[in-house]
DNA sequence: GTGAAAGCGCTAACAC
DNA sequence: GTGTTAGCGCTTTCAC
């Protein structure tokens, strides 16, 4: 038997009216001044009724859905799954909540998924974009539903957008290497279409140039944020006539495919090749060895998001300014001092 | 400047009703038998204005609102991150969303995000709930809203659940253990009113039994599932006049905890002591040395549970089996035959 | 102090 | 072939 309680029923069974119980639930009986009476009455019957309120039917009246969507590219990768867990936090703080989205890094599924955040009429829309089609980032502006960039972004958007300071990131790190002694140091990327990558790919070159160390650029590989990418593009340095001595990786999944290839090919880290992964990771300090690595504030840009969301669903025309977050750089024993 | 369009300013637009619009939008223009020359017109103009059906109105009035709820006790956690990838997939492909709750390992939060996803009238719950208490699990079925555990699950709760075989898990790690001739078996467990815990547990326990090795209680370490709970129970079994010759850490964050105790206890692995993770992650083969694993099968235990809530939103008194997904043992290096 | 009713956007039953 | 309208559950303005 379905017990559906709602204003109505309670209304009915009660002998008042739904304005009455509304008021009542909403904590506004003394500025209507209902009687006491009335209160106890409707207090009473909706929490042994097991009343919920319909946010849904609420949301609708108020143009508002309490909900923020939140479009990822992979949230089985740590770096992203741990800015979920703290958007998600501080946006339940706020009372929203999320509506996850998995984009698999695939262009279309996000389009389909943006449309469908449109649909559901989210307040608000935390995206890292796949890639640089913008086209359906239009759509939500358009809709006037505010919208921020986390990661990654889309640099002529004029969306703000919140992310670690890759090109800072790139260039300590090339800069450490350099400073161990290093010149042929390999880079493993990702797409060239991703913001991030560009900007850290110009912090190995900017470091490399300052250096005096001319760029080689069968030194630079990788196609995209995955172990098979990562595992590819070193493959293909180690064959090289004059492998590099030392190699930057961009993001924690490439690591992994890097350290599946050194392993394969018989690499030590770091006597044979020093390493530097971007991304921290809980268990890169378990690693063998240990490895150095650029930490990224995700929880930051997690509180920063929900903080700038929030305030553009106050205010569409909030002037914001986007945020580079400052990388830390986390010596550990995957480098070698070659000097 | 705001253009709102919906049926009505459509309509409106056109000199057309409400419902005339709405049927050529939900390509009911032949049933209606609505002539080519509307149907065009309403196509145009609605692709034009870039009209974007209202999914709240419409589950407002059919009483649906196409969101699962997916109740997660740490979604930093690998294991539950990979699950939640494939939920939200077989989800999206089913056209519904995910609304993502991260209790974190906290029954508080988790009841009151249980009465929000009540409130918001998701069509299903997804739970891996934190603790024993469930009650508000019960406000879920009195809701009527079809309701799936997985991975912990509450036993006598008549909610089907999925879950790994996790007593037959903890048997064969504690077995392999075991056949390399180790007695001693340290066991870094998590909470125990976490179901599984017990189970795996108990599979530890009948593998002992089995082998006539009387199980020694101080071996037995761990109250939750973090990092800082395997490290600790770790460097107390470190501590024993007799240490064990083996570990079995219960998760991925344990095992991360293990690893650091010995790392800083200077134990070496397999040579000084043997260790058994379970649940596998990208990550462990790369460890010093890789690490034998139970694997979880995540991804399986997620599309079933999708399945399960279709089936019950499609009939809440669908009979449903609750399922015990086998694990498997993946051998590395960090077990040493001591026979 | 409380009731009645409009309106949020949509669908479907009922008109004609 | 197309229009009208009730109703989903809620809040709030207007009555009295």
């Amino acid at each position: 038997m379905v017990k559906k309680t709602n204003l109505k029923t309670i209304a009915r069974d009660l002998g008042l009216s739904v304005g009455t119980v509304s008021r009542v639930l909403n904590g506004k009986a003394k500025e209507y001044r209902i009687s006491d009476q009335t209160v106890d009455l409707v207090l009473k019957y909706a929490s042994e009724s097991g009343y919920t309120p319909n946010l849904i039917a609420k949301g609708l009246r108020d143009s508002k859905t309490y909900t923020i969507g939140l479009v990822i590219p992979d949230i089985a990768n740590p770096f992203f799954s741990i800015m979920a867990k703290n958007i998600e936090k501080a946006a339940s703080i706020a009372n929203y909540s999320i509506i996850l989205v998995d984009a698999e890094e695939n262009i279309e599924r996000e389009k389909h998924q943006i449309k469908n955040m449109i649909s559901r009429k989210v307040d608000g829309i935390i995206a890292a974009p796949v890639g640089t089609t913008f086209e359906h980032f239009n759509e939500i502006l358009q809709a006037e539903i505010p919208l921020i960039f986390v990661d990654r972004y889309i640099k002529d958007s004029s969306v703000t957008y919140i992310a670690s300071d890759n090109f800072m990131g790139g260039y300590n790190a090339t800069n450490h290497l350099i400073s161990k002694g290093h010149s042929k140091i390999g880079l493993i990327k990702g797409s060239e279409i991703i913001e991030p990558v560009k900007e850290r790919r110009q912090g190995y070159l900017k470091a490399l140039e300052e250096a005096g160390i001319k760029p080689d650029r069968s030194l630079i590989e990788g196609k995209a944020f995955s172990i098979e990418s990562g595992y590819e593009s070193t493959v293909k340095l180690l064959k090289l006539p004059e492998p590099p001595t030392a190699l930057f990786a961009m993001s924690n999944v490439i690591g992994l495919g890097v350290l599946k290839a050194l392993k394969e090919y018989k690499y030590a880290v770091p006597e044979d090749i020093s390493l530097i992964i971007f991304d921290d990771q809980p268990y890169v300090s378990y690693l063998n060895p240990p490895i150095t690595t650029i930490k990224q504030n995700s929880k930051k840009i997690g509180e920063i998001a929900i903080e700038y969301i929030l305030q553009l669903m106050n205010d569409l025309h909030t002037p914001l300014t986007s945020r580079l977050i400052p990388t830390e750089i986390i010596f550990r024993d995957s480098v070698l001092d070659i000097k």
